[in-house]
DNA sequence: TTGACTGATATATATTTGCATATAGAATGT
DNA sequence: ACATTCTATATGCAAATATATATCAGTCAA
């Protein structure tokens, strides 16, 4: 099974990976859509969601580009307040693309 | 000849290079000790700070931790929202770690 | 000169990357 | 039932390139 051995990763990688993952399911793209959108090839994008890899930046900011993520990096100590920035901006629900509506006033209460 | 082609490069590396490179001169490393310190060999960061390779992440996130960087992503819409509080976060000079004090009132002029 | 320091380069190895294909599952038709 | 087709993700292998080890060249100072 190709030993995907998740504990050996950093924590910092798993948190962007995670990101990934996360933002390719909301925005509804197979990993084939997202690699023609992105120019990196699904098989790439295979291997990297499922952790075995240690992918280059250009990969990592193509990939990031395309789900609407941006790549930076930032003084450990403003960490707090910008995760803080991020939560209360997803709170938001800004939405310009597409949020799956989940919970959409559906036609039939199942209430 | 290796190709440093910088106008071939991601606005997003360079960014993230120049970031680097910066925090290294602030702390006022040398390529052999931020090697030591991170792992990386001095041979590698040279290459790196001089433009001519793709990194992994791996390497970059190495690299980042020992400048006291954090590496994460962000929904593009906030990123405005971050980066002004990145630079908040610069002007007040924080410093609960050493930043070079340059001018410090010295005991013995260690330079 | 010697010595200690800086960043750059050469070669060899380790790993990602890309292409082609394989596997798994769902839906549809015969 | 079986086959067929479509979609989504995974894998094997060759090629590209990042990485590691060792060495090189320059600078400054004693």
């Amino acid at each position: 099974m190709m030993c995907v051995d998740e504990s050996a990763m950093d924590y910092v990688t798993e948190q962007i990976l995670a990101s990934l993952k996360e933002a390719r399911g909301r925005k509804g793209y197979s990993q084939r859509e997202l690699s023609a959108r992105s120019g990196v090839p699904q098989s790439h994008i295979s291997k990297i969601e499922s952790g075995g890899v240690d992918l280059r930046l250009s990969s990592l900011i193509a990939i990031a580009r395309v789900l609407d993520l941006e790549l930076f990096v930032a003084p450990r100590k403003s960490v707090p307040a910008i995760k803080s920035v991020i939560r209360s901006a997803q709170g938001f629900q800004d939405t310009d693309e597409a949020i799956p509506p989940a919970y959409s006033l559906s036609v039939d209460a199942d209430e």
